[in-house]
DNA sequence: GTAGACTGTTGAACACGTTCAAATGCTCGG
DNA sequence: CCGAGCATTTGAACGTGTTCAACAGTCTAC
């Protein structure tokens, strides 16, 4: 019976998302979940094969809100600078209720062969979805950068995007305050070096970073 | 008596090294870490607060072993770019035998208030050493970087290798064969850069780079 | 030398994530 | 309608990291 399976499935995630929420991950008892869900601790399992996979709900819902957050302040704005800030904010104020216990979350995903980790297989449409994001950044700037290096900027993008994420996870500021601090200081270096990036002396430089962005990504 | 109080915790430490050896740090409990240190599980809960933090030994012992790798190589050397090749590959050379825990060591040292974090009070010793490691390569080049941006390099310069060790806590190839790869293509880009920020053009770039570490350490 | 305080040590007990054999419900060919 | 096979569900049980009240050993002050 698929509908009830799947009516079993999204109570545990959402019984998992609200006590994330109320106590932490830590704070969250596979127990609590099962209990809260209306089901037995077996059955919880039998869906989830751990505790972390729970939380790919959770990142999937973050990257929506992030875009659904970023697409209204990109319209309008031409200017790379600004349009990667403002897309960088967004991720911020879509991140917020969840500092508390994304401290905890990030580092089960920074775990290599983590399902949650940023880049694994699993996590593969939630990352696509990012990259494709920092895509249209690029897309709706005036901006005209060498080609080759064109290619890969949108994951480039990303890259510093979860540079920002790491630092934000570090960040017990009121408001993420130093974080936002960190954007918009990054923000101009990055665009800068965009927009450099068709100079003679940087050229070299450029292929650089396209072979290395290439090596990357196997 | 402190000559005991010394001896249970370097039996303790020993044990522990030993089985994240043979077992790796899943692998490990508790349990068999005090047994082996012929000890009770509760006394080792006296001289460590929690398993993460049995780790600290290895880390203390890592960065020895990287210094004491990297020294002989270094000598004689004066180009920048090679000075900083021999000195990452020293490293990835010093951290092989530890490769298959390291990934969740790392993890842990990666959340924020952990006292493993490189980032954290705790870890001040080890980070200092690390970013001293850096400020010898950078003293035996000859380079002529923008004044300013000389009095940061050293911290960059750690940052860059932050970076490799989270691609390389990632890297599943043989002989860590990708990362190395990524070393190679990685210091080129970081020497010429170092080498070009006196030009002109480059200037503010420089400056923004510097506010930008600056704002990071605090 | 002894009382008291402090340091070091013990192992049973706790709460948790996870597993698993067994029970229950559901589907579909006959 | 039946029953065989499959999907779903259960909760007790296991092994783990961690805590804690109790005990033992050592030092200090008198």
């Amino acid at each position: 019976m698929t509908a009830a399976r799947g009516r079993t499935r999204d109570a545990i995630v959402e019984a998992a998302l609200e006590l994330f929420r109320e106590r932490g991950f830590e704070g969250t008892t596979m127990r609590a979940v099962a209990e809260r869900a209306g089901v037995s601790v077996g059955n919880a399992y039998y869906y989830f094969s751990s505790k972390d996979e729970l939380v790919q709900g959770f990142y999937d819902q973050l990257v929506a809100e992030h875009r659904a957050l970023a697409l209204p302040e990109l319209a309008g704005r031409t200017d790379l600078a600004s349009r990667l800030s403002v897309t960088l904010h967004a991720w911020i104020t879509a991140a917020e209720p969840y500092r508390e216990f994304a401290g905890r979350f990030f580092a089960v995903a920074a775990q290599p062969g983590n399902p949650l980790s940023p880049f694994s297989p699993e996590a593969g449409p939630a990352r696509t979805a990012s990259i494709d994001l920092y895509r249209e950044v690029l897309a709706g700037a005036r901006i005209d950068p060498d080609p080759e290096l064109a290619r890969e900027l949108p994951e480039l993008l990303w890259l510093q995007h979860l540079g920002v994420v790491l630092f934000w996870v570090h960040d017990r500021s009121e408001g993420a305050a130093r974080t936002r601090l960190l954007v918009d200081r990054t923000v101009p270096i990055v665009a800068r070096l965009i927009r450099l990036s068709r100079m003679p002396v940087l050229r070299p430089l450029g292929r650089q970073v396209v072979d290395l962005v290439r090596l990357l990504r196997d």
